[in-house]
DNA sequence: CATCAACCTGATCA
DNA sequence: ATGATCAGGTTGA
């Protein structure tokens, strides 16, 4: 199936944001998106794509999103973030399950990129639906039902957060669904009642699945990279406020091209 | 409210 | 080779 989109495959799917894409070498990204097994081809006008149908391809690329106009707000609030971004086009923001992304950015508290996806391939082997080569991301029932077996996914203190969460879903103690209609602040709020989520992973479920593009993680490179640009450091909150005040509504647009400028050719 | 050590594990570095 | 250090942070004191 074609889709016609200003979107950039690479960028979009390789920063980071979501941790199941893997480019193949022939060029391919392939993929899982809860129980899809997706392949995309980038071509000039957008990409080819295989295992989703079209309403969820692009409720996930966020379609809806007109990427001139968003990038020309934020290129209008900074004159650096203005040059990363004309090194790195089509770069999307992803609208992520809900489900899924907070029970993946749970595991992501201190481990490294390569890490947290090794988790997270762990988690579905072990929990997942074998759909052809690669596995599922698994539903909250799925892992409680076989939680003894958690160990085996080799997350360490993360094993007991992830757990609980998954517990509290399939309870229906806590409905990621019920975060839909919230704004950012009330969003964030709950999601920080969750135990393994704090003000970084709030705000990167909050952009990545929620579609609060206002949201700004401050991770330890961000934090390097105000330090070193703008001069600024300090507590979270004051890092988060000086973002928000800096690069406007779309300031998680402007997070992604700061946290990789270090590879963006100016 | 700000500060700080402890935390599983696997990779990297001395 | 073997031990110290570090990594998309959060928690609890």
């Amino acid at each position: 199936m074609k889709i016609r989109m200003d979107v950039a495959l690479d960028p979009t799917l390789g920063c980071g944001q979501a941790h199941r894409w893997h480019k193949a070498e022939d060029g391919s990204w392939n993929g899982v998106v809860g129980d899809r097994k997706i392949r995309l081809v980038q071509t000039d006008d957008g990409f080819e794509c295989e295992g989703a149908d079209e309403a969820m391809i692009l409720d996930y690329f966020r379609a809806e999103d007109d990427l001139d106009s968003i990038y020309a707000e934020c290129a209008s609030m900074d004159d650096y973030v203005a040059k990363l971004i004309k090194g790195c086009p089509g770069m999307r923001i992803l609208r992520q399950p809900h489900w899924e992304c907070i029970a993946t950015y749970i595991l992501a508290t201190n481990a490294n990129v390569k890490r947290i996806g090794m988790m997270i391939e762990n988690v579905c082997r072990e929990f997942g639906d074998d759909i052809g080569g690669t596995y599922s991301f698994p539903s909250p029932e799925q892992i409680v039902k076989g939680c003894d077996r958690i160990c085996n996914c080799r997350l360490g203190f993360r094993a007991d957060r992830f757990v609980e969460f998954a517990r509290k879903v399939a309870d229906g103690e806590f409905d990621p669904d019920s975060l839909e209609g919230m704004g950012y602040r009330e969003c964030v709020d709950t999601l920080l009642t969750i135990k393994g989520v704090g003000p970084k992973v709030a705000d990167c479920i909050a952009l990545f699945s929620y579609g609060h593009m206002n949201a700004f993680p401050v991770d330890a490179r961000i934090g390097n990279v105000l330090k070193d640009v703008y001069g600024v450091e300090g507590s979270y909150k004051k890092l988060s406020e000086f973002a928000e005040k800096k690069f406007g509504r779309y300031a998680g647009y402007a997070q992604e091209f700061l946290y990789h400028s270090d590879f963006i050719i100016i």
